[in-house]
DNA sequence: ACCAAAAGTTGAACTAGTTCAACTTCCTTT
DNA sequence: AAAGGAAGTTGAACTAGTTCAACTTTTGGT
């Protein structure tokens, strides 16, 4: 199994350029944590006090609504982030779950490392700015999706652009995650299948 | 009228701490523009080039769906910021037309000196990163609501967050911001009236 | 290897929100 | 001040997607 740390020092040198301080004081800000399927590593309720980087695994990102129904935010697998950015960038009370949908290793950074790290040199903090800039953009362009698309555009957009997390995500997870409920999308799959 | 010079330096004084050389660099930096009604500043195919901040007046992004419905993607008005963040960030051409629904004055930055000006300085790098995080967070507790919320809770959570937006904005406009048809919006507005 | 619980499927009844069309009111421009 | 267009309203017919319920399949723990 591959080794944790260079995989995100990998991430950070598609974006900025390292020494081999850099890499160091990387290494050091971050730590390697092994999760088990079905763990969480933020609850509502709880400051996420980590920005979580996966090494290889799966994990999601959801909320309860009141009637009880959840909603996926997100998903990561291998070489994403994931946490409650709103609970971490202001760190206050998370409103979501983060939970492994597989056996994971991750590598963990705290509140206060990235601080340290962002201030210890400029190039970090370009790195932060430049991370959150692709996010919001992203986060953007979801929105318009869900605003302009069908729940079966929706679904088909999604198959075509992630495949590799199509496979590995549950039914309800990527329902909820597409804005529909799971029999819907457990229906669109299969008139689908059929019209081949 | 205000003095518009004021308006963005106090903005950036709410995240990061100004010299006096700083405050001339970012004056420099900036070309305040006046911007009639009903005039664009971004539209699809061009690169949208600046970054802008509002001194005061009101603007509406949008993406035109394929049967040609309108969906607004975002407000903004006095003291909030615009533009096609997703062609501004990668540089690729725009989606999004950005169109003034009042005669409004602008402060406008173009990208390579925004460039520079993060170049400058590593506080101007971090103004920038906590704004795109903002605004990712922000991005995030939207999708949430429209993933998890009806359209007349969406409304109501609209009109007691941003007031004078919703009294500044034409009703079509909010109607596809929220996701919802302008009839719909009518009726969700007149059976309320009705009800008290 | 077995059993219980969780995940996924299917169909039928339903509903939140859309579409269409006709109308009224409000802005702009001259 | 008038005229023409854009914005907003209302009701009736419709539909994309939900809800409910009964069922089958898969998964995980002992």
């Amino acid at each position: 199994m591959a080794n944790s740390i260079p995989s995100v020092i990998d991430f950070f040198e598609k974006f900025i350029a390292l020494t081999e301080e850099d890499r160091v004081k990387i290494t050091s800000s971050f730590k390697e944590v092994k999760v088990k399927k079905r763990q969480f590593i933020v609850q509502p309720n709880f400051v996420a006090t980590h920005r979580n980087y996966v090494v290889h695994g799966a994990f999601r990102s959801y909320v309860v609504a009141d009637e009880g129904q959840e909603h996926t935010i997100a998903f990561a697998i291998d070489d994403w982030w994931i946490t409650d950015y709103n609970s971490y960038i202001f760190q206050k009370p998370a409103t979501m779950f983060v939970v492994a949908l597989e056996d994971s290793t991750i590598m963990q950074i705290d509140y206060e490392k990235e601080k340290e790290l962002k201030a210890s040199h400029q190039k970090f903090e370009t790195f932060f700015r430049t991370i959150a800039e692709r996010g919001l953009a992203f986060y953007q362009r979801r929105l318009i999706s869900n605003l302009t698309q069908t729940a079966e555009e929706r679904y088909n957009e999604f198959e075509s652009k992630y495949p590799l997390v199509s496979q590995r995500v549950p039914q309800y997870a990527l329902a909820s995650f597409l804005g529909m409920t799971t029999e819907y999308l457990s229906k669109l799959r299969n008139h689908r299948a059929k019209k081949k």
